[in-house]
DNA sequence: TGTACATCAGTGAACGCGCGTTCACTGATGTAC
DNA sequence: TGTACATCAGTGAACGCGCGTTCACTGATGTAC
């Protein structure tokens, strides 16, 4: 995930944050480095809550008030924490859902994207994962919009779907609420588990997200069990 | 939830806890006011993990060092939180589901049962919907037994539901922990709402359970769908 | 090109605070006789 | 019943620690001329 993150130099990054300002020293670390340092400090027993300033600068090699020169405080570095976990993951189950547009396969293909990524972005997809039970507001809010995000993006793929087959769904915003929830909780017990047993994970979600479907392709067809 | 803690004397509780012991000066305080006072502090953005030692003995109005008499750290008072708020979730969902056991009312009177322990209840439901994803090992253990428990419940009356129906269910486990994970997760966005609010939360879950149940009933009859 | 200057990212020292934990203690309660 | 004693829940003081935040500073970088 460090090339995610990296791939704005310092001078671009500098010109983002402060666009009006061309003078000035150049800064020698930037707020990616502190995201990065604050990523490799959260873990499966870390919540970025419980990360102190003092730890995060320590990590990235600063002093630690050198941390305001980035971040206003600890809450503004976790909104931009998760801003970024929630980016990446819609990239990559974006990209899960083009690969197999066909039908059922998507759901097994998305699981499996899914489930990949927690080896991969573990830290990055704690954050959305966990993070947003704790907290402050600003922090939860932050998190419930990145899940919005999902759950539109996934709502429209199931609309888009139905008209192919021709089986409309019904509630077809709760189906991709379900779904999503599903998912994300099932995704928070496999973090729990050693890397090597993420797979287990992938065959119960997928036929639980197959019931939500095939039911709310009934529940079209027959409107008596609604 | 007072009520619910404090119907042992101290007398008993003492005995409860050093049976061999017949001796020596009666406590002024107990472990139950320690947990009521730690339930007092926890809240919507209070998680049991952030909560000072010396916060709690504030509370409960002993001073810090006291707090070792009757709990070895703090994890042993979270672990004592969780299996109280298990056991009391457990007594109301059981309540509930005797309550109505015809059919898909069942479903229905769950939920608005669970709904409404989260406003008489909400400090004890907080831990469960939301604590288990931070902390330390054995305090998301502890919580994982809780949601066992509850899962091996709502199954055992799935099967039941279906031989009564005469309508068996695909994989009645998995519907099981789909339910269940699907109502904690919502449960947990509720805790966010204003009270007047949780209502709202009803109708959807109920929709996204039904959706669970009709889709395992259909892949249960019709193979090709799993 | 060279020089004087402005900017500001990063610093070292210090602050007051709440924390968990320890220690030796006190004194009310209950027991033995 | 009365007395001497044991128990142990609760205490006050103290400890060292890591924390967030502040302050005046330094000195490298970039700009103006």
């Amino acid at each position: 995930m460090a090339e995610f993150m990296t791939h704005f130099d310092t001078k671009n990054q500098e010109q983002e944050n402060h666009p009006q300002s061309s003078q000035g020293r150049r800064a020698t670390i930037s707020r990616e480095d502190l995201i990065t340092a604050a990523l490799k400090l959260v873990g499966p027993h870390r919540s970025i809550s419980t990360l102190s300033l003092r730890e995060v600068a320590r990590e990235a090699g600063i002093a630690p008030n050198s941390f305001y020169r980035h971040f206003k405080d600890m809450d503004e570095l976790a909104i931009a924490l998760i801003d970024q976990a929630g980016r990446s993951l819609r990239l990559i189950i974006g990209a899960a859902r083009q690969r197999a547009s066909i039908e059922r396969s998507v759901i097994r293909t998305s699981v499996e994207s899914f489930m990949e990524q927690l080896n991969t972005n573990e830290a990055l997809l704690h954050i959305l994962l966990r993070e947003g039970t704790v907290g402050s507001l600003a922090f939860k809010r932050a998190v419930e919009r990145e899940l919005s995000f999902f759950e539109e993006e996934l709502c429209a793929d199931l609309i888009r779907l139905g008209q192919i087959k021709n089986a409309p769904l019904y509630e077809p915003a709760l189906v991709a609420k379900g779904m999503t929830r599903l998912v994300f909780a099932m995704g928070a017990t496999a973090l729990d588990l050693p890397h090597e047993r993420h797979a287990e994970i992938i065959e119960p979600t997928v036929i639980m997200l197959r019931m939500i479907l095939t039911g709310a392709e009934k529940m079209a067809v027959d409107p008596s069990l609604q």
